[in-house]
RNA sequence: GCGGCCGUAGCUCAGGUGGUUAGAGCGCCAGAUUGUGAUUCUGGAUGUCGCCGGUUCAAGUCCGGUCGGCCGCCCCA
């Protein structure tokens, strides 16, 4: 530990960030809301068995970026990396949830990878996550998409992000797909970066993603994944198309999208910019059928994503300024004791009141700037005596005296 | 985990080939008739030059390590 610093890849979220932070799940949490969601939220931390098995052991997430501990009951647990695995635990840990399918959920808070840090990716970082449990038809794909866009929408970044999306198949497609590629890049392996050949072990999708020129040349005649998917993937991929383009949402299909979790099964899907620096995926997920049995559940179906809000942070506006305070400014104990009934007053019936007890008038006018405030309410012992106060407007500079009774009022016009 | 760039006041930065008390703008503080801001004027404080060690008569300036940031790879939100 040096000196007074957060922990790596950890940043303090302070007031002015947090204001577009909140912004973020604000605006989410309502759009989810329109959608039917309800909002839950599960534990920080896991057994590591869960991520372990959910996630994937061969994984990236699992392999090296966990923050993995034990506990004083000699527990190993893990802070979780994402969201879908608790809350799938939590659907198979709490039965009562598995009568009210489709369960469509929204939650947010944060998450933890040990990864380096760079633009776009911390070790703490946020999301906002959907999922629909419960519902194996592509209208849930659709759904969940569709929030997806209104969310980036309400927030004014949606024209500045692109929808990729692909299929992976469902396992029979995936397992066919999957062997015929290994026998292509394995004829060709001398000539696969290193990075490939350890991605031909663990997850040979990906190689198909390589940025690697000599993988692209041998990637430009690998078999595609379009040509292996079997009926049922294909009518159901054309389904989720179909929809899109009915609600009005614009994707491209990108046959190289391979998302790194084991459980993904035919709907993936990524909302890319290109504004934020090498990280451009700002929100992805994918549908995730046998998820759920592999934890032990009862088999169900489930699709979901999760939303960089940090990354969000970076593309989105600025939200709404907050209303400007009134600035109570008493003089004199007499006058404090008055304007702190009045200031309450005030505030039930909604008025942003900030109550000054401090320095000279001078003083006060400079704070009161500072603050933003539209007006100031100068009450001293003459104003006390008159039932008035002295409204000073901050913008125009004029300054009347009003009835302290008539003061709400006005101060709501 | 790998490769590269960077680290000077609260913020943005300037400080040729190492040489006396380290600078600017913004911000901050204090004054310009003690009940009136923002504008203007005047004055002021700012820093162990990220940290530790080394080379040197002498290091913000060179070297090594470390911590942190940024960029790329891996991977992902």
């Amino acid at each position: 530990m040096s000196k007074m610093q957060p922990v790596r890849g950890t940043h303090d979220i302070l007031p002015d960030d947090y204001r577009r932070f909140a912004h973020v799940i604000d605006s989410a949490r309502d759009v989810a809301r329109l959608y039917g969601y309800r909002e839950m939220a599960t534990p920080i931390f896991e057994f590591t068995e869960l991520f372990a098995r959910g996630i994937g052991e061969t994984t990236d997430v699992v392999s090296k970026e966990m923050y993995t501990f034990t506990d004083r009951g000699n527990e190993s647990l893990t802070l979780r990396p994402e969201y879908t695995a608790g809350i799938c635990r939590a659907f198979v840990s709490n039965g009562d949830l598995a009568q009210q399918l489709p369960l469509k959920i929204f939650a947010a808070g944060p998450m933890f990878r040990y990864e380096r840090p760079q633009k776009g990716r911390q070790r703490q970082f946020h999301q906002i996550d959907l999922e629909v449990l419960g519902a194996p038809e592509p209208g849930a794909d659709i759904e969940v998409i569709s929030v997806a866009a209104d969310i980036l929408d309400r927030l004014g970044i949606l024209d500045r992000c692109v929808l990729k999306l692909n299929s992976l198949g469902d396992p029979e497609s995936r397992q066919v797909y999957r062997k015929v590629l290994v026998e292509y890049y394995s004829a060709h392996l001398d000539k696969l970066s290193e990075d490939s050949k350890s991605r031909l072990q663990r997850n040979p999708l990906r190689i198909l993603d390589s940025k690697d020129e000599g993988d692209k040349a041998i990637n430009a005649k690998a078999p595609s994944f379009a040509d292996y998917l079997n009926q049922a993937s294909r009518d159901f991929f054309a389904a989720v198309q179909d929809g899109l383009t009915a609600a009005g949402i614009g994707f491209e299909i990108d046959p190289a999208l391979v998302r790194g979790l084991d459980y993904y099964t035919h709907t993936a899907f990524e909302f890319v910019t290109s504004h934020i620096g090498a990280q451009g995926t700002v929100l992805g997920g994918g549908r995730y059928d046998g998820l759920i049995a592999e934890l032990g559940g009862p088999p169900t179906a489930g699709i979901g994503w999760a939303g960089g809000i940090e990354r969000m942070m970076m593309l989105c506006n600025d939200p709404a300024p907050l209303p400007r305070p009134v600035v109570m400014a008493p003089l004199g104990a007499a006058a404090e004791a008055k304007a702190l009934g009045l200031a309450r007053t005030l505030r039930r019936q909604g008025i942003s009141v900030e109550q000054d007890y401090r320095g000279n008038m001078k003083r006060r006018m400079q704070r009161a700037n500072k603050l933003n405030a539209r007006a100031v309410l100068i009450i001293g012992d003459d104003e006390l005596a008159k039932g008035v106060a002295q409204l000073k407007d901050l913008d125009s500079g004029e300054q009347r005296e009003v009835a302290l009774d008539a003061l709400a009022e006005l101060l709501k016009a």
